[in-house]
DNA sequence: ACTTGACATGACACCGGTGTCATGACATTG
DNA sequence: CAATGTCATGACACCGGTGTCATGTCAAGT
C-alpha cells in the first residue's frame, strides 16, 4: 500500500505538501494541489490513521462493550429487545463525528471485561460505551479511571455517567392511555421484582391510577417473567386465571414486555376471551417483530434503544471534547413514545363473566 | 499515558529491552524482567497498537459492515432475526484470534458503503466482513480489490467468498419432520418470491414431499410476506381461509418465518382451529423470542446466524493468513438444526371440517 | 531599487514502538 | 591463556504521518 512518500515523489513535491493537501490546513497552490490529487488517485493512496494517531494522540476510536454480566446463558438476551438497536443508534452518531466504533462482546462472561478494556486501551480508544442488555445495576470490574466512560442501560455505584430508559414515565404515559380509554380495573403482569425497571414502572403505574382516582389493588399485580423458561407459561396462565375468576375481572392487562403480551394473547384466546373486545392488552418495549405482527396489533410503550444509544454517544463525545466534566449525579433518562395500536379499546359496557373451564395443555 | 521510554527509564534499561519483555521474543535476564514488569505496573503502561502496527503493517483490526442495502426503511430488519447474533458469532472468533472488530452500519443506505470502506482502509483493517440482513444478492459498490472480504448472508456476482444459510436443506429437514409426523397434506406460506431463500426452501420442501411419495400441490403454496406492513394480516387471513375451505384442508402449515407463524397462530385461534390438535404449524428462523414463547411452542428450523458468523470469521482469518486463495466457486452453506417443539404433532384421525364463519376484524 | 510581507514549499525532528546489528560480559574448550 | 560461543543488552534506523521552523519567490509599498 502506497504511503505519503510515494505520493510525494510521484507528484514531485515534499511529503509535507501532500499532508497539507490532505488536511487543508495550509494554503497550497492550485497547480500543486492538482498534481498531488492525481498522484493520490493514481496510487490509490489512503492515509494511515495509525501513523496519524501516534503523533496526534487521537485514535478516532470508540470502544463499545455489550453482553456483559449475564451470569447465566444468553436467556436474558431473548427476553427483551436486542441491543443492536442501541449499537446502531450510537454508531450513527459516532460515524457523523468521524469516530469509528470498536465492538466487543463478553459473551455473558463478565470476567472477560478487564481483558476487553485492555485491548481497547491498546488501541487508545477515546471513550468507552458499556451496554447492558437490560436496565440493571453493574460494577465494571476493571480499571477505567482516566477513561471517558458512559454506561448505557445500566448504573453503577461510582456515579459513572449513565443513560437509561425512563421506565417510570414510560409506564405512566402508557397507563394514562389505558385509563383514558375508560378502564378502571387494570391488572399488571410485571417483570421480575429483581429488575430495576419493575419498581420504576410500578411507580408510574400507581401514579397514573392515583391521578384518575382509582384505588391501587395489589392483588391485580403479579410478577410472571421467567425469561421464557419452562414454567413461565403456567405462571402466566395461573395469574390470568386469578384475574378472570374475580367478581369484577379486569378490563385491561398491562404486561411487563411485548413477549409476555404475546403469551397473554395466546392464553386469552384459548379461554375464549377476545382481545380487545373483552379485555384490552398493552405491552412494553415496542419490539416491532411482536407488536406489529400480533393481531390485534399491540399498544405498547417504546423502549427507546436507538435514542438511548444516540444520547449516550453524544454524551461521550462531550466528555471527550470538553475537559470540564458536567454534573452526573443522576443518570440521564430517555423517554419513549407510547405507540397506540388495536389492542387497547374502551371496556365493554356490560360486565363480563367468563367461562371458567379453560384448561392447560399438558 | 506512559510510553515505552518512560518504562525503560524507570527500569533502568533500554526501550528495546522493554519491548523484549513485552513480546518475549528474546531472552531477558530474570532480574531485568522483574524490574521492567514493576516499572510497567507502576506506570500503568499499555503498549500502543498504533505504534506497533505502523512498523509491523498489521493492525489487528477487522472491519464489519451491517445493515447494508435495504433500499427502504428498516422494515426488513424487523422481519427476521437481528444480525446481532451474526456479529456475536464472528466477534467471539476474532477475539480468540487476537483481532478486534471495527463495526459500521449503513443505516440502510448503500451509498455510504464506499465511505465506510475508506474509513476501514485508513485503519488498515486486515479483512472485511459484509453482513446482509437476509439471504440476498448484492453488489458492494466500492473498490475492495486487494482486500480480504467475506460476504455473510449474501452473494455477489464476482464470486467473492460467501457464507450463507443452507435454506434448501433446512426446509428439507424441517419438512421431513412434518412428513414423519404423519402429514400428507401440507400447506406452505412462503416469504416473498423475490427472496433467494424462498426458492431454495421451496426446493427443499418439494424434495421432502417427493421422498414421501406425496404429490406437490402448488395451490397449497402461497407467498404472504410483506415484512409486517399493513395488508399482511389480510393476506395471511385470505390464504388460510383458502386452505380451510378445501374439501380436504391441510393438516400442517409451514411458515416462511417465525413471525408469520405467530400471525397464523392468532388467526387460527380466532377461527376456532386448534394448534396443533387440528392443524400443526411450523416456522423458520428459530427466533427464540417467538418460538419459545408462543403456545404451543413452535417447531422451527434454526437460521444459524451465530454459526454463520463464526464460520465467516474463520474463513476470513484463513484468507488473511494463507496467501494462497482456496477455491470459492460456490458459497459456503451452513446448516441449522430443526428444533422440535409442541406445535407439530400427528394429524387428527378424522378429517376435520371447519366452521367457516370466521371474520376479519376491521 | 530596497524593504516588507504574504504565500508556497521543504527540511527535519518527533510520535511510540520494533528489526537489525553491534557490543560487552562471561563460560567453555583445546 | 587465547580463541570461540552464548547470552543479555543497547544503539540506531525505520515505519508513515505531522508540527515547527526556515527558505525562496513574488508583488505591493515607499
Amino acid at each position: 500500500m502506497a504511503n505519503i512518500y510515494d505520493v510525494a515523489k510521484l507528484a514531485g513535491v515534499s511529503p509535507k505538501t501532500v499532508s497539507r493537501v490532505l488536511n487543508g490546513d495550509a494554503p497550497v497552490a492550485e497547480k500543486t494541489r492538482k498534481a498531488v490529487n492525481e498522484a493520490m488517485a493514481e496510487l490509490e493512496y489512503i492515509p494511515s490513521s495509525a501513523a496519524r494517531s501516534i503523533k496526534s494522540q487521537k485514535s478516532g476510536l470508540i470502544g463499545l462493550i455489550t453482553g456483559a454480566i449475564s451470569t447465566k446463558t444468553d436467556q436474558l438476551t431473548h427476553a427483551g429487545l436486542p441491543e443492536i438497536n442501541l449499537v446502531q443508534g450510537a454508531q450513527a452518531v459516532f460515524e457523523n463525528a468521524g469516530k469509528t466504533l470498536l465492538i466487543s462482546d463478553t459473551g455473558g462472561n463478565s470476567e472477560r471485561v478487564p481483558h476487553l478494556i485492555r485491548t481497547f486501551r491498546q488501541h487508545r480508544v477515546e471513550g468507552l460505551l458499556y451496554v447492558a442488555d437490560h436496565h440493571k445495576q453493574i460494577d465494571i470490574a476493571a480499571n477505567t479511571d482516566s477513561m471517558n466512560v458512559v454506561l448505557v442501560n445500566c448504573l453503577d455505584e461510582k456515579g459513572t455517567p449513565a443513560v437509561v430508559p425512563d421506565d417510570e414515565n414510560g409506564q405512566l404515559a402508557l397507563t394514562r392511555k389505558v385509563v383514558a380509554a375508560g378502564h378502571k380495573n387494570i391488572a399488571y403482569l410485571t417483570l421480575s421484582p429483581t429488575q430495576i425497571a419493575t419498581k420504576l414502572r410500578l411507580d408510574g403505574f400507581k401514579t397514573a391510577l392515583a391521578e384518575a382516582g382509582i384505588t391501587y389493588d395489589p392483588s391485580l399485580v403479579i410478577p410472571v417473567d421467567l425469561f421464557g423458561s419452562q414454567g413461565e407459561h403456567q405462571l402466566i396462565w395461573d395469574a390470568l386465571d386469578k384475574f378472570l375468576r374475580r367478581d369484577t375481572p379486569p378490563t385491561a392487562i398491562c404486561c411487563g414486555n411485548d413477549r409476555l403480551a404475546m403469551a397473554v394473547y395466546g392464553i386469552l384466546r384459548d379461554r375464549g376471551v377476545s382481545v380487545p373486545d373483552q379485555i384490552s392488552v398493552v405491552g412494553y418495549d415496542d419490539h416491532k417483530l411482536v407488536s406489529e405482527t400480533l393481531y390485534p396489533a399491540l399498544t405498547t410503550a417504546e423502549l427507546p434503544y436507538a435514542a438511548m444509544g444516540a444520547r449516550a454517544a453524544h454524551l461521550l463525545l462531550n466528555l471527550i471534547s470538553n475537559t470540564q466534566i458536567p454534573d452526573f449525579e443522576t443518570p440521564i433518562l430517555v423517554n419513549g413514545q407510547v405507540v397506540e395500536r388495536g389492542s387497547l379499546q374502551a371496556p365493554a359496557q356490560n360486565a363480563q363473566v367468563y367461562n371458567l373451564n379453560g384448561r392447560i395443555r399438558p
